[in-house]
DNA sequence: TTGAAAGCGCTACCAG
DNA sequence: CTGGTAGCGCTTTCAA
């Protein structure tokens, strides 16, 4: 428990005022060099450094940002973290990071604290600006409660969303069109011959899912092809809600040349519960994803998927949460081109077509 | 901007003095139900809650904890970091956390700021207590400045390290045994008539490598079996570091029918290396891991690894993080048992044995 | 360019 | 059980 110096005694020990060395500390203007080679002197001599807490007490900023997502667990939720970690701490903001595990039904965790809870605890926090996503968010009907709350939250601090736009949030929004990319994809196994092209995983009800669901369908039918209610199995995110989901499709026996995954966890879900009952992916039958994760050019077989790109999602998320604390920011739609990744799980690396 | 209400409106309002509001803040102990009802009613009515930089300013503590770990993204430590998160939010503490980068080369990033910087950090925000793991506490040879400044910290604040004790280091340490688990793993390999069995994985001079290759070595020569350098291949910890050890191992011709991987995406990695060069796992070589990961059970083919129980530890190293807030607390050495999962990988289930 | 002094919102101690 | 008051360590006017 060594006494922390304070930025009296080192005042006091550089002969000058409170003032001066708290002028120092902000940047030393208008300050004569000899007070500053001083004080700075001192400062150094007790590896001096402010308390962030008095600091934030007097001046009503604390140089901390809020993160406010269900599941770091998930590849693409530890992925955006990270991005949006590394851009803040570069401009002398920490990060305090709350996983709400909704929708976490899948880890057996009760719910210990709702997202308005976390919120609230941020505000106490007087964190300079949050970033929500995830969670109720997502879903098609946001709870109006939870909307209110996060348009209170911004009427003091600013609030990023990632996510897609709701009608009467005054948030900040940075919205990705998720339905892109999935054409090509459709398109792509159409190429290939595939004309039975099912969709399986994402939940009802959420946000992501029926984008991405009516852009399959979408694409679907401008290429003349039939999308019926047993081409589709919904579930969740997980991997083993893409083996169940593949699952019921085998049982009731719905044939299917291809199946187009929300992301890759659930691809892979899915080609384990088709290995289990012999069957051969791509031969008898494709299996691509939406959302490439970390591992999947390393899956047996690997994985034709789309990268999102949602490194570049963090990116700009905290870049906009951090100019909107500084001044003002507005809303951004982001134009990024998902990459259709080319790989086995669709068959034309295994020299594998329809007909 | 609405304007906060603070303690003394809520004085003035409730017709009583600020310390009394103070202490229906704190738990109501001697209060009149008279004075706690008026209160606990302006309260309710503003909906107000207290500042936690005004509270952490006069009362020296913040309730937040920093979590120190080089990479999120690697689920290891996202396993880690939720369960810490999720009691340490139970008990009313937020969490900070900080990702190191450290040996994160594989991700093509700087690093920004070091872990030394990082703990400054922590310091100036007054954190009432830090965990760390990973990157330089797991060198073989840890640079004696950061124990000192660790050991400095720890005389203010508690720190908890997650890994092996270090000499001269007095931080709180929880140690799990880490070649706990290899020998039965090398064992179950024997029993199924492996024999010239290998170890992929992990990096020279890292005590987690160090430490179970130390115990494959021992398991070995315990049941009479050779280890010679060419059966051993070190790298890093990702997946592209299992692929390229099983490549080097593939191109200089060494013979092996089991190779041990450090962690699953070792094994991900090794396993899709062997698929590219045409060879089955486990037909031609069984390759099993010593640490499970998230997704490892629906890999083609399932992989045979063994359960560390990370959930676990990251439980322990947040209990003794709070006991050590609140009093005092001691090293924790972690009787855990890991479980061999047996899977695919190995052959046993796929009735593959040698001989 | 410098210093004095008034807060920031809360806790903690001391009287009563 | 209650109220008064002195800080906590820094920023920020306002004068000088």
């Amino acid at each position: 428990m060594d006494k922390q110096v304070n930025i009296y005694q080192i005042a006091k020990e550089s002969g000058v005022s409170v003032s001066t060395v708290s002028r120092v500390l902000n940047g030393g203007m208008h300050v004569s060099q000899r007070s500053l080679d001083k004080v700075n002197k001192v400062i150094e001599k007790y590896q001096y450094t402010p308390s962030a807490v008095a600091r934030a007490m007097a001046s009503h900023y604390t140089k901390t940002i809020g993160v406010l997502m269900p599941d770091i667990t998930n590849p693409y939720f530890s992925a955006l973290f990270l991005e949006i970690e590394r851009y803040a701490l570069n401009w002398g903001y920490s990060v305090i990071l709350c996983n709400t595990l909704y929708g976490g039904s899948s880890h057996g965790v009760e719910n210990l604290m709702s997202e308005i809870g976390y919120l609230q605890m941020m505000k106490e926090r007087m964190v300079d600006g949050v970033i929500v996503t995830g969670g109720q968010l997502d879903l098609v009907d946001t709870p109006a409660e939870y909307i209110t709350t996060l348009n209170k939250l911004h009427k003091s601090i600013p609030v990023v969303i990632v996510g897609e736009r709701i009608e009467n949030c005054e948030c900040l929004f940075v919205n990705r069109n998720l339905g892109g990319g999935v054409a090509s994809m459709v398109c792509h196994l159409t190429a290939l011959g595939n004309r039975r092209i099912g969709f399986i995983g994402g939940q009802e009800g959420v946000r992501q899912t029926s984008e991405r669901l009516k852009a399959y369908r979408e694409a679907m039918e401008s290429l003349g092809l039939d999308v019926t209610p047993d081409m589709v199995e919904l579930s969740d995110y997980y991997t083993a809600d893409g083996y169940s989901a593949m699952e019921r499709i085998l049982d009731r026996g719905t044939r299917l040349q291809a199946v187009i995954a929300i992301n890759d966890r659930i691809a892979l879900g899915a080609i384990r519960a088709m290995c289990d009952r012999g069957m051969h992916v791509p031969k008898d039958m494709a299996v691509v994803s939406c959302d490439k994760f970390y591992d999947s050019e390393f899956y047996v077989p690997r994985l034709t998927t789309l990268d999102q790109q949602n490194d570049y999602l963090g990116r700009i998320s905290i870049m906009l949460l951090l100019g909107a604390i500084a001044g003002k920011g507005e809303d951004l739609d982001i134009k990024h081109t998902p990459q259709l990744v080319i790989n086995e799980s669709c068959g034309v690396k295994l020299g594998i077509r329809r007909e």
